[in-house]
Formats: C-alpha cells, sequence, structure tokens
DNA sequence: ATGATAATGATAATAGCTTCTCATTATCAT
DNA sequence: ATGATAATGAGAAGCTATTATCATTATCAT
C-alpha cells in the first residue's frame, strides 16, 4: 500500500512549482530548497513511482539524460538552454512535420528542440 | 604525425557506405564485417580523431547515445526506428520553426527527430 | 496510542559507455 | 630495407547515472 510521505509531497510541489521539465538532479536541488534532508535515493524512487501512476511522464532530450514533466499537458516540445541547462516548453508545432517522413516510413511520433539562451541567460549575456 | 592504417580506411568505407548516423557499436559491427579483428578502442580513437580533422559531427539523438554522421552535408534531421534502432536522414525541415520560440529566447540551433517503423522494419510488420 | 510495514537516507553496488594502459604491430620517411 | 614511432587490440580502469541494500524512521489502519 502507498503512504503519503512528506518527501513525496515536496517533490509534487517542486514540480508543480518548476512548471517545466526537470532531471534527478535538478529536482533533488529544487526539493531540498524546502526539504535539505531529501536523499537522491528517494527523488529516484519518487520518479520511478510518480512515472507509474501516471502523474509524471519521461521527456527524452538530445544529449542530455532523462527528464521527468507533469503528464497530461497538450502537444509541445523543448528549448533547451546552453547556459543554464534548463529546459522550457514551448507551445505550439509546425504543420505538415510529417511531410519530412521518407517513403515506405511510418512515423509514430516526433520531437523537436530548440537549442539557444533563455530568456534569463539572454538578458545576462 | 598521423598515420593511413588500414583499419582507419576501413571505418571511413564504413559511414559511406551506411550513408546514416552510427554509434560507435554499429560502427564497430558493421566495419567488422570487413576485417572482423577490428577492436572497440579503435572505433573510439578513429571517432575522435575522424571528429577533430573535420570528417565527422555527433549527432545528438534523445534517448540514445551520441552518434556520428560523415559532416558537411545540408541542414537536415533524422527518423529514429524504434525497431532495428537505425538513424536514418530526413530531409526538409518545416517553415517558421523559429516562431516557435518563446518571448525573450534566443534560438541558436533546433533538432527535430521522426520517430517509428523504418521502410524494412515496417515491412517486417 | 500502537504496531505492521512502507518509505527514507546513506552508501554500496551495478550497468553502460568511454578512455587509458601497455605490449605488440604496422606505417612510412629515410 | 630499416628504424623511429604512431596505431592497434585486449582488457583494465574510470565515469555517470541509476538501482539495491539495510538499518532506521514515519505513516496510517486499527
Amino acid at each position: 500500500m502507498q503512504r503519503n510521505t512528506r518527501q513525496r509531497e515536496v517533490i509534487r510541489r517542486a514540480f508543480e512549482r518548476a512548471a517545466r521539465p526537470l532531471s534527478p538532479q535538478q529536482l533533488l536541488a529544487l526539493a531540498q530548497q524546502e526539504m535539505p534532508s531529501l536523499g537522491l535515493a528517494t527523488v529516484y524512487r519518487s520518479l520511478k513511482a510518480l512515472s507509474e501512476e501516471g502523474w509524471l511522464t519521461t521527456v527524452e532530450l538530445p544529449g542530455s539524460i532523462q527528464h521527468y514533466e507533469i503528464a497530461g499537458q497538450a502537444h509541445h516540445h523543448h528549448f533547451h538552454c546552453r547556459a543554464c541547462d534548463g529546459v522550457f516548453e514551448v507551445h505550439g508545432c509546425p504543420p505538415r512535420i510529417d511531410q519530412l517522413t521518407p517513403r515506405g516510413f511510418k512515423l509514430e511520433q516526433h520531437e523537436i528542440v530548440l537549442y539557444g539562451l533563455c530568456a534569463d541567460c539572454s538578458r545576462a549575456a
């Protein structure tokens, strides 16, 4: 049976506050602001549990480890800041992307990742 | 001083034959068809050397390790087959992709990856 | 309030990929 | 043809990210 622990709540809140995909380490850092004793193992356990119960989904990014974000959102893509390494949501999706599919291939999904500087890092540069 | 070894030639040929991005392991398997004694360390050393001399570039794919492809090609994207794990080139690029960029962000590059089944795997399914 | 036990935190262990080591081999300027 | 040495192959070692272990703590049905 599943228990409602304080750390699990802290982790959920961290995702809600961030409102963007987080890596395990980023999540740990963020959640430790509220609960400094939080351990990395608990972060991994919670990510697994929250994914299995459908509250989180995984985000795969080129050249980076797996990230997680709150599930159930509308179709969207991501912007990966090369300076702060943060990942941001991007709304919208170019039309006709399926027309890129080579003949004979069966397209099932697609991923678009934009790179550059986020607003904060762009301002700081 | 750099030497022209047989294994380096075999590796170059493997990329030319494949005409698509390869992971170190995929490259090893392909090159070993021509030279079974080829070792993994040589593959890594060659990938590094060929990248440094500009003959190869790296391809980053979501949820996968770094791949390599022959450099100097026109802007293109990739199709990742979930069945055979092969990566294929996709020509063309949807217009207006820069319009997805959130306000204040500075877009420097983008990556599009299509997922599904390649022609061969699609036929076999 | 209490007890069964799920969850935690610290750390050890694992797994996958890449790099290093080193004795041996192959290249190539001479 | 020969010798200096770059490159190779096999395996050890290293790195990172993730999972397992285990004694301790916290949850929650009773």
